[in-house]
DNA sequence: TTGTATGCGTTATCAT
DNA sequence: ATGATAACGCATACAA
């Protein structure tokens, strides 16, 4: 009964709900004006009506409407990160990495995975854009994809690409996966490997492109060509690597070294050859990467290339807040590259 | 060189960014009112009329600013969801399973991880507040807290508890912990075990009560009592289950079958076990939670309890939704509850 | 059926 | 130093 009069012209405000500057300047006797100028620490206010003002903020229990700030100012301090599967470990690391950045400088990180669909990435992005995000942070799944990529320019949206690269044309981020795969293959090659499979995804990517690159000049170092029916290179599932291990070493001439290059494949590679009653290294030799608590803990454990992800995450981070706050609107395209360790156990042999 | 004239009605807006409503409106020659009635799909707009306007839409490329709509519906169509590390896969698959439901209802889910540290719960919550959430989903690090709870009631957000509970004051989703650790215990029970030690975290939680409460039902029915020095209750890190499994399996009378729940607790364990020479399950049984690829891929296969954090995570998303779409404000308190699954593997011996 | 005007909660630009 | 007021971009009650 008391609720329902309602004339709020001059508000007999029952309805508890949805204080605003107004309540609280009221509750101070001051303007709004002065509420906004207290808590954007505008200088220029009595300090005894400062105090008011936030006696009053803290008894009603008032916190600024973000929306209403952002169309004011047109900045949602949000930020978007898009990448292809949330399962993956290494995604989680960066988000905390990334965090770490925003957070103290008051931007919401809002993460998404796409599940390596392409039509879910422009829907993101696109949706990213209609919330008005501030940045984006993209691992997307092509970076050919012209669907992807349009969605992206249309979005107007600072960004930056995160283990992916953009002909140049954006900022990108990225472990050095040639550098690290060069290295693994270099050292299969000094333990007499000559027949190395390689099991990853990410087709149209930085990535594969770098790893790829990396076995064939590894290989050619000593004088020898990739096999292409060693290559696996469809998918990072674990699914993928039960299977397509099952379909290496079930060959007539199987490999001897494998390269596992994908956080959650080393399972279904592993799964795959246990179900073969195929062992490592005694079978083929295995060198995986990331360096993951799985390859720790394997019997035995297993050769791997580390990279810093966390610290990835981190460097997305700053260069994107960087090219947000630039207010010339030149476009500075940067490159980093951070370094991969070959981590070295008990999972490859010598022949 | 049309778009470049851009001497737009009485501005000399030279940034050609932001474009609005009204820009649409003129651009299709009919009122901002219009435009808003077609976007929103609200009936008696005129069909050629409706046509215009969404070719006009879609030659500028315009889309509404979500912050303009919630400033007006005081809803941001956002939710929160929070829990103690972003690290840990089953958060991952929940995650997945909640945006399969929020998605196409048009809401978009926040996650954000509080490594355990109950001020950044607070904080979190209070951000969420701030941005206006519509709802938050809650797994929080312990239950009993003030501060959080304080932090959740003058939020005024609705919220689940996930994985959670509050005194039967709030909704609760979660796995039949009590049932299956009950199921686990009763198994090593029958395979002759009397000392059962269990490592887990989540003090304060209804997890770890079930948990416990169901290690002791279980040792009672079998006239026996829980070795309070068997526990070891104080975190799910990998690191404190290689620590402790050390110190357990050091003991002059070590325990002969282990409870190991929580996901990244096993690789800790599996790791501890390993770097003192002892195996499983010759020297000790061992039980995991939940059913992961790490369980499966292990030598021997760890006996797990399984659920489904897929269906968990929907659910919360479910009654969430549920409880925010009531109008009437009765805040109906329900429990939900899934079964568990006792996966039976090679890491228990009769004995 | 369509246009106009007002309000949502905040900040910035004026006055005072 | 402080108050009044006009935007910001959109949705809706009301007018036409």
């Amino acid at each position: 009964m008391e609720n329902d009069k309602n004339n709020d012209g001059d508000k007999i405000n029952i309805r508890k709900k949805r204080l605003t500057v107004h309540d609280v300047a009221q509750h101070a006797g001051v303007s709004t004006g002065t509420v906004s100028r207290v808590i954007n620490d505008v200088p220029g206010v009595g300090a005894d009506v400062a105090r008011r003002v936030q006696t009053a903020i803290e008894e009603l229990g008032w916190q600024p409407n973000i929306a209403a700030q952002n169309i004011r100012s047109s900045a949602s301090r949000m930020i978007g990160f898009i990448f292809s599967d949330i399962r993956n470990p290494l995604y989680a690391t960066m988000t905390k990495g990334a965090e770490e950045v925003f957070g103290p400088r008051g931007y919401l990180l809002v993460s998404s995975s796409s599940d390596g669909r392409m039509e879910r990435e422009v829907d993101l992005i696109d949706l990213y854009r209609r919330r008005r995000a501030d940045g984006l942070i993209l691992s997307i799944t092509d970076e050919s994809n012209q669907e992807v990529r349009t969605a992206i320019s249309r979005s107007g949206i600072s960004f930056v690409m995160l283990e992916r690269s953009l002909d140049g044309e954006a900022t990108s981020i990225s472990a050095d996966h040639y550098g690290g795969t060069l290295q693994a293959v270099e050292h299969l090659m000094e333990m007499g490997h000559r027949r190395i499979a390689m099991i990853t995804g990410g087709r149209g990517t930085l990535v594969m492109r770098e790893r790829l690159r990396a076995l064939e000049d590894g290989m050619a170092s000593g004088k020898l060509d990739v096999d292409p029916d060693l290559l696996r290179l469809d998918s990072f599932d674990a699914e993928y690597g039960y299977h397509q291990v099952q379909m290496l070493m079930g060959k007539k001439n199987p490999p001897t070294a494998m390269l596992c290059l994908g956080v959650r494949l080393l399972p279904g590679v592993v799964s795959g050859l246990q179900s073969m009653g195929k062992t490592f290294p005694g079978d083929i030799s295995l060198i995986c990467s990331n360096d993951t608590e799985t390859a720790r803990i394997l019997t035995p454990p297993i050769t791997a290339i580390r990279y810093d992800a966390h610290m990835l995450g981190k460097m997305a981070a700053d260069s994107l807040l960087d090219q947000i706050s630039r207010t010339d609107g030149k476009l500075e395209v940067k490159k980093f590259e951070i370094p991969t360790e070959l981590v070295l156990r008990d999972s490859v042999r010598r022949i």
